[in-house]
DNA sequence: CTCCCATATGTGGCATTGATACATATATGG
DNA sequence: CCATATATGTATCAATGCCACATATGGGAG
């Protein structure tokens, strides 16, 4: 898959996973195609390090998997977000917003 | 000093640190003073990690520093851009733009 | 006078994150 | 038949920044 996730910025990946099974239950490689495609090829996560990702989120109970197998398809396995994810998820949306606010002020980008 | 850096976001300080000395002159320590103060105290970054920071950046000649010292106060060194990391700065500043339209676009994160 | 705090710089160890290489398996199209 | 897209997984590695610790000085509180 792509290349990298953002100017060198790790620690956006959570939020970004958390975010795309909010509404609905989602495999691994469709969150990686996801990311890319909505960011327009900006944030690209490399797919390799998309499941262990997966993994912690579920050890965390944030996220919660299940294999779906269909005749003729290779196995999913689809990840739902749970209650504490959904607590997670907002926390790191003001976290953000309070980031990006403040890199903002201090390092002098603007944003449209 | 302070406790962390933003959203467990890794890859913020290199901009930060480019951005205050890119109008003037400025030692560690006041560096990492106005990433705090500036931010509001959302951006902390610890002040031991800064200095390996600053070397790195010298290394890569986007700093220049130079040790000024006063009777009666410990020797500083003085932080200065060069113009390969005003390039880098900019470049930074535009990675930053994108990467925070996509992040809002992606993970649903309102900036005001 | 002594102790603590703010200032100021520095080192070493550590955890987390995500890149990268590699491996496996299946369906589809050329 | 082979390449490509889909789909998951492991192991190794580098970078980043946290944290503990160390050093040094000046000023203010007790």
């Amino acid at each position: 898959m792509g290349d990298k996730l953002g100017p060198d910025v790790k620690g956006s990946a959570e939020i970004l996973v958390l975010a795309l099974v909010e509404d609905r239950a989602r495999h691994g490689y469709e969150i990686g195609k996801l990311i890319e495609e909505r960011s327009g090829g900006v944030l690209k996560f490399h797919i390799a390090s998309l499941y262990p990702m997966l993994y912690r989120l579920e050890k965390r109970a944030l996220i919660t998997g299940r294999w779906v197998e269909k005749a003729g398809q290779r196995r999913k396995r689809y990840y739902r977000i749970t209650a504490e994810g959904r607590r997670v998820l907002a926390s790191h949306r003001t976290r953000w917003e309070e980031f990006i606010l403040a890199l903002t002020r201090v390092a002098g980008i603007r944003h449209a």
